[in-house]
DNA sequence: CTCGGGCATGTGCACGTTCACATGCCGCGT
DNA sequence: ACGCGGCATGTGAACGTGCACATGCCCGAG
């Protein structure tokens, strides 16, 4: 780490006119130019009837006097912020991480700032503190990445009068909507599974509260069902890594299963590693689905099958949905973003 | 992903003075309150000389009102916005969004808000762009994460003329700033290596630019040297798993090697798949040593042994650095963080 | 020639807040 | 009794920008 700090004190701006230690404003920029306030603002939001050569010229002196707009003079006036807040828990992972920086992107390109607040508890006083404090910055569109079923309650019962975009990709709420199909994604991976023979399969799921654990969830019973194979009750994990070790300890002292889908690539990596550590092999003795296809899976130990998904496109859609409401246009967006099975080495057919 | 949006057209406040559809102001509340705009002023800015009686009634029509203090126009009067930006790249990473995760929740602490800008391409106008967009919107001060040696020179040669600190943390510049001492730590890792009795051993490096991989470069080198163990050139990677499995697969070819020292844990993790592959065992035939202690890092096949280093720590003392030179406050924070190795099971004595 | 209309530009005010200064009041020292 | 200082509050201006409206000009139709 490394700090700069400007001298501050003895700018010493020689000739200058500004002076007063403020940044010139539009009024420096038409005295300079010879032209009204009022012309350089024109130039600014790019209005139609101006002289080519009147327009240079302010440009000019623009870049002359290293002129900057003000956006909270701008934000002032205007009643706009062009800035959307991004609530969010767990940014450390892997997919929200990646939906987050997808989301900030998508909204520079619309000129649009991202104010992201992230929240550690999800107890109710928390999100209220977090979602005030975004609200009072007066962000004009909320995204919410917290997809946990308390989330989503508590937000609507904040009765937040902005708009707004939760990221609880279930695939199967309204369709005009963009969203990650996980209950078609759940389906693939435990269909897999089946088709390769299985039949005594585990699921291991995320925590009850997050909605893509249940719709995952979900999307393995479904299926379980739909291929008439008997199922046993999902084990609800964390999402961790050390979850889906210590719950793999557990589960192999029983050991009456051939399979288990992980609700996703932590908690499977766990699992394998705790199958190693109990001297049987992946997929020899034991087969193992993820779930989201993060960059590491490719290379566990052995290579992990999965699901994809497109976190960076979800982000870029939901971020398309929320300014398109935001400026008034309504041409729908839709489609559910499919997720894809990757079939690399820790599924196989069980032994006999 | 759902979508909300208020009435917005027929809001209906049946009542209410305001009306115009603009949120209250400070006037508003004044009116009501009976008492003049400067003193609900004073009110928001905890001005010592008010009356608690008056005091009181003021705060009741704020709430009565839903005043919000509007931002904007605060920031325009002050001329300070109360937002610190960062600029970032690779945010998806497990380092840098935890990193940004602490700047986050330490700069909500003191009032200010995050405005992050994550940037794909390391080049010089990408940079430009992005650190463009952030000091217009009059951002206080300036975190950059982006580690590499380009980035800190394109960033000086922007001359940027607000505060800034760099997160480069090599463990060698003044220590009156706070940093992670990476060649300290590079060096724990391959002392451990030599310690167990290994002499041929190897370095994957990060990319050379970045001032990290160079950090740990350098401590491997200077470990090696002070342990007089005679050492070959390190291999450049791109911190990635992919990268690691590559690398690997070219190393066994010539297999002249017992140990690696990867310089991140996703490399460790494709060099370990490639070992694998080579139907050889870590740490039987080559042990490795990773670095960063990731949160799946103990659940490799095997265990890997690695280095763990504090980024959210990281994050809080630069934002309390930043803060401090912003607000005036010239108290020294300082020392380096000291990282620590932490031994798994991907290291062994070499086999003999 | 006159008048209307569009183009290029200017004028003044509003946005919501803070700052500098002004005001009235009360109590205390002389 | 008078004045002075500090407290509680009020008044007006400023911050930088955009909007509504006004202005002057030129061109073409009648």
């Amino acid at each position: 780490m490394n700090v700069h700090m400007p001298e501050g004190a003895d700018r010493s701006v020689p000739t200058e006119a500004a002076g007063r230690g403020r940044a010139p404003s539009i009024r420096d920029v038409a005295r300079v130019a010879g032209v009204s306030h009022q012309t350089v603002s024109r130039v600014l939001n790019e209005h139609p009837s101006l002289r080519d050569s009147t327009k240079q010229r302010v440009l000019e002196v623009m870049e002359e006097l290293q002129y900057r707009p003000n956006r909270a003079a701008r934000a002032l006036v205007t009643a706009r912020s062009r800035t959307i807040g991004v609530l969010t828990t767990r940014s450390d992972q892997y997919g929200p991480a990646s939906s987050i920086r997808a989301i900030e992107e998508a909204a520079r390109e619309a000129e649009y700032l991202v104010l992201t607040s992230s929240v550690t508890s999800t107890g109710r006083d928390a999100l209220r503190e977090a979602l005030a404090h975004l609200v009072e910055q007066s962000v004009e569109g909320l995204v919410i990445i917290a997809p946990q079923q308390r989330v989503v309650e508590a937000i609507s019962e904040l009765s937040v009068d902005i708009p707004y975009v939760t990221m609880q990709s279930t695939g199967l709420l309204d369709d005009t909507v963009p969203s990650v199909d996980q209950i078609g994604g759940a389906r693939l991976a435990t269909r897999h599974l089946i088709e390769l023979g299985h039949r005594d399969i585990y699921h291991l799921a995320g925590p009850q509260d997050w909605i893509e654990a249940e719709a995952r969830m979900r999307g393995f019973l479904d299926e379980m069902g739909a291929q008439e194979v008997p199922t046993t009750a999902p084990i609800l994990g964390d999402w961790s890594a050390e979850f889906g070790y210590y719950a793999g300890r557990e589960m192999l002292r029983i050991r009456d299963f051939t399979a288990i889908f992980s609700s996703n690539d932590q908690m499977a990596l766990g699992l394998i590693h705790a199958i190693h550590e109990a001297g049987l092999s992946v997929p020899g003795d034991v087969s193992v689905v993820g779930f989201d296809d993060i960059p590491e899976a490719a290379h566990f130990w052995p290579p992990l099958t999965t699901v994809r998904q497109d976190f960076a496109e979800l982000g870029r859609r939901c971020i398309a949905r929320l300014l398109e409401g935001l400026t008034g246009d309504s041409e729908r967006y839709s489609g559910i973003i499919a997720p894809e099975l990757v079939v690399r080495k820790s599924t196989a057919p069980p032994r006999r």
